[in-house]
RNA sequence: GCCCCCAUCGUCUAGGGGACCAGGACGUAGCCCUUUCAAGGCUAAGACCGGAGUUCGAAUCUCCGUGGGGGCACCA
């Protein structure tokens, strides 16, 4: 059972070698989580020790979408903090000095293998490091000697030749592996860096971290880890390894070609895509912790604050799982109703800007976010649903302007009554509006649905829209009798050529 | 090939020996509500991978299969 009363110091340590995965931001949720939980601290921890594959900006998506999420960190490479630095080619020196002291006692040695050796046949290939390399056993005075007439070199773990290891995982227990079946890891590359394996457990322990949260993908080298820490001595950390995503069929995890197609049908797992999409940070949150943890069996609708003190380790689930789109769609449904109506406004905005409309009126944002709110999936589709409610001028399908099996003279006079009527209502609400309506049309001989789909195709130029009703209101009695008008105009031009 | 992890409806999951002819959610289908679309309500179909054990009793424990996933870099 894991404390929630004695603090957390936990870190989400990704590298920046691209753009940031819907995987990671639930890797970063949950150690945030741990941290708010106990009291504890979040530190964020750049892993940049490839410099291959570093990638530009990448460190600046990956806050961003952190931020956006709503998960902010108490330690980190822009706030600093007392157990810094938090980048780790910053900290280069520190490694140096370990690794030496792993030589030292006779865990690690220097290699001067070349990295691949294409004299090796076939099956030696195959083989072992550990069996293989010639300095191995070399004394530390002669191999110091090589490296200072400047031989290359890396530094590698020397792993026992026989035995075993149990390492420990909070969600799987014990986890024992055959010495026999791990290799002498590199420590320290050639350009004098530390790999992941190496740092990871140096930094972990400098910077007291007590709970080490990371995808199930490090479980093949934990017990690598392991004899890293007994080599030093150190306490390990709580180590927790939740399991990876699944692409949506199930089918392994999201690879390049993957996200691609995904973002080809308009979907996406990168945490910088979502807020354009028109996904509220609340639901991917929701969404992204509920792959691979769970509450009880009814409760399914959290916000960051319900699972600050409901998450717990225990309720994390080992197996992989695969993600579900049409879920996301559904909690941003859920977290948009759940929005209060100002809010949705200012959240709606921008949105409508970007599609070319101008929203100078904040009463009538409001309205609009009322009315869209039990209707949008998401908050991208909102101009395509409301446009019409901050345009000049609409232009609606002539032909949709004619009643269902109605002709376009009856029509035509079927709209001449609503306008009269129109211009005789005091207001638009339904309490004064719609019986006046439906008497209309039963006067008349036509139906209901026939008044109303006039109006819907007359206001708005969609098929669907909102109510009539509250539209109406919305739009002013002004826009609503000038688009009854040009309506009717249309009805004229049609109802002259074919009657 | 070798090593590791995992295994309940299509998907996410509840379940930790009797409370389970297995509960919830998404999705799907139908119905209700209804001026369209939604939202909401109700209903339905839908799962314990297989085989041995252990036990009075197993979805739950053990073992073996099988299946799925991950890893085998001077990447993380």
């Amino acid at each position: 059972m894991i404390s929630k009363t004695q603090p957390a110091r936990v870190r989400f340590a990704p590298s920046p070698t691209g753009r940031t995965h819907l995987g990671s931001g639930r890797t970063a949720l949950y150690n945030y989580l741990l941290a708010r939980q106990t009291g504890g601290q979040f530190i964020l921890r750049i892993e940049d020790t490839d410099r291959k594959r570093y990638v530009d900006g990448a460190e600046e998506e990956l806050m961003e979408g952190l931020r956006w999420l709503g998960l902010s960190w108490d330690e980190g490479p822009d706030v600093g903090g007392p157990r810094g630095p938090y980048r780790q080619t910053e900290r280069k020196e520190m490694y140096q000095k370990y690794a030496r002291e792993l030589i030292e006692s006779d865990h690690a040695y220097y290699c001067f293998c070349t990295q691949r050796d294409d004299t090796l046949s076939a099956p030696e290939q195959h083989q072992q490091h550990r069996e293989l390399c010639p300095t191995r056993d070399l004394p530390i005075a002669e191999a110091d000697a090589r490296i200072a007439a400047g031989e290359t070199h890396v530094i590698r773990f020397k792993m026992p030749r026989g035995g075993s290891i149990t390492v420990t995982d909070a969600i799987r227990g014990n986890i024992i592996v055959e010495n026999s079946t791990l290799d002498d890891y590199v420590l320290v590359k050639s350009d004098g860096l530390p790999v992941y394996h190496l740092a990871v457990v140096i930094d972990d322990h400098l910077m007291e971290i007590t709970h080490a949260i990371r995808t199930s993908e490090w479980l093949p080298t934990f017990p690598l880890h392991g004899h890293i820490y007994n080599a030093f001595g150190w306490e390990q950390p709580i180590w927790i390894h939740p399991s990876i995503f699944l692409k949506p069929d199930g089918k392994g995890k999201m690879s390049k070609r993957d996200t691609e197609a995904l973002l080809a049908e308009g979907k996406s797992i990168f945490l910088g895509d979502f807020e354009k999409m028109g996904y509220l940070p609340e639901a991917v949150v929701n969404w992204a912790a509920l792959i691979g943890w769970s509450f009880d069996d009814k409760t399914e609708f959290f916000i960051l604050e319900d699972l600050i003190e409901k998450f717990s380790v225990e309720k994390l689930n080992p197996s992989p799982a695969a993600i579900n789109f049409s879920k996301l769609d559904h909690f941003n449904g859920l977290h948009i109703r759940a929005l209060s109506i100002d809010d949705l406004a200012e959240r709606l905005r921008p949105f409508f800007e970007r599609a070319g409309y101008t929203v100078d009126n904040a009463k009538k944002l409001h309205q609009v976010a009322e009315v869209l709110q039990i209707r949008l999936a998401n908050l991208a589709e909102a101009p395509e649903k409301g446009g019409f409610f901050f345009k000049d001028e609409i232009h609606p399908e002539p032909e949709s302007l004619i009643g269902k099996k109605l002709s376009a003279n009856e029509s035509l006079e079927m709209a001449r009554h609503i306008q009269t009527l129109i211009q005789s209502l005091p207001d638009f609400s339904e309490d004064t509006a719609n019986q006046p309506l439906r008497h209309l049309a039963t006067k008349l001989g036509y139906k209901a649905g026939h008044v109303f789909s006039f109006l819907r195709n007359a206001l708005t130029a969609q098929q669907v829209s909102p109510p009539v009703f509250e539209t109406m209101t919305i739009i002013g009695r002004e826009k609503v009798l000038e688009r009854i008008s040009n309506a009717i105009a249309t009805l004229e031009e049609i109802a002259r050529t074919s009657p």
